[in-house]
DNA sequence: AATATAATTAAACGATTGTTTAATTTAAAC
DNA sequence: GTTTAAATTAAACAATCGTTTAATTATATT
């Protein structure tokens, strides 16, 4: 079996289903898509919901990796285990907006009970180590008395806001049509100053 | 034309869209849903599609309202019309939960590109208020030089995060599966503070 | 009470859905 | 070069989709 086709698919169907939702997106739209046989998306995963489980699935340690490194970095300060968090988590959301918003769409609904149940492990895993850095810090003083799940979903919440729809980011941004925003390395910068000083200003100002 | 049975419809198609998306609602689960003939939907809306654009209109004015109203309140100090317009947002928001995850489902769609632009409107006018709230209050130097923008992202963000998913709220919160934060007053609060509170410290502290 | 309009129904429409089949082509193994 | 397995194809599958029809019931008008 060519791994190579079963990426190529998987490729195309985060295009499609970020684009068009997951129901949204017909088996014959994305063989079209890949320009593969429609029988082949069922030969290669066995079925339509698997083909979108091995989606999530490859990608889904992508994230957790780098979290584990930052934590397990124990000459940072609390505040810069934050600010090494918050730019890992701009540099790789906004290096694949689709696949983040195809996330998005299983968070928002419940159709599928074990791919949402999936979704929200991967983030609430996340969550607690930061809620963790943050709650370490207040107990040692050296963050104010925040809210540190609050904090969190401020943190995602924006960069998620940001990447929700590229056509309301460029609108309240004010930018060109044509402009990609999320490929565009000074708007990564404005985002990660953004939040990063926000969360300074309220963790320890 | 009996319009409670209009309202009745709607309001069981926003139930069953926000659970399982636009695409993955058919016409027989909401006929079903809400106990009226398959054919009564057309009747009433034209199409699936018309229902939905009367859906989205039904509640559109809902929010830009009261806005207006905290602008042209000129008693207000900036920060003081920050606040409200916050309280206002959360107040809203939770109030339908399921509502919000429909508009949310069809911006991070471009499915259909005139109900995508039609949301986008409606957040976008309102982006524009805050921000000019925002960019009044750096002129006048009673704000700190902050990114509007990215302020309102971080706004709309937070809130949009604890609305997503109610599972990952409450998973995130430590909270047990019956509890319903939407619909507690003290959670309204706790967010309320959080958000307050962060935009504070970041603009005038 | 008779008439006209509105509301509601069950049944059917063609189109599209995900999936499977059976035949054929390609590649690998010996 | 023959055999075996894997990959690919077009065609068909039953199920479901949004929508429409034509008949019936309910409501309103005169």
């Amino acid at each position: 079996m060519s791994i190579d086709k079963r990426d190529h698919i998987i490729k195309k169907a985060v295009e499609l289903i970020a684009e068009k939702g997951f129901e949204g997106t017909s088996i014959r739209d994305l063989a079209a898509k890949a320009d593969v046989n429609v029988a082949m998306v069922n030969y290669y995963f066995g079925s339509k919901e698997k083909l979108f489980e091995a989606l999530v699935e490859k990608r889904a340690l992508f994230m957790s990796q780098f979290i584990e490194n930052v934590i397990t970095n124990k000459s940072l300060l609390p505040i810069e285990q934050l600010d090494r968090i918050i730019e890992g988590y701009i540099i790789r959301f906004l290096a694949d907006p689709q696949y983040h918003r195809v996330l998005q769409q299983e968070l928002l609904i419940t159709q599928r009970e074990q791919m949402h149940e999936k979704i929200i492990g991967l983030i609430a895993k996340n969550a607690f180590e930061i809620i963790q850095i943050i709650k370490k810090g207040i107990k040692s003083k050296v963050f104010n008395k925040v809210d540190p799940e609050l904090v969190f979903a401020s943190i995602l919440g924006t960069i998620s806001q940001v990447l929700m729809s590229r056509a309301l980011c460029l609108k309240i941004m004010n930018k060109p049509r044509d402009y990609d925003p999320y490929s565009d390395k000074k708007f990564q910068k404005r985002l990660t100053n953004h939040i990063q000083q926000m969360v300074h200003s309220y963790l320890i100002k």
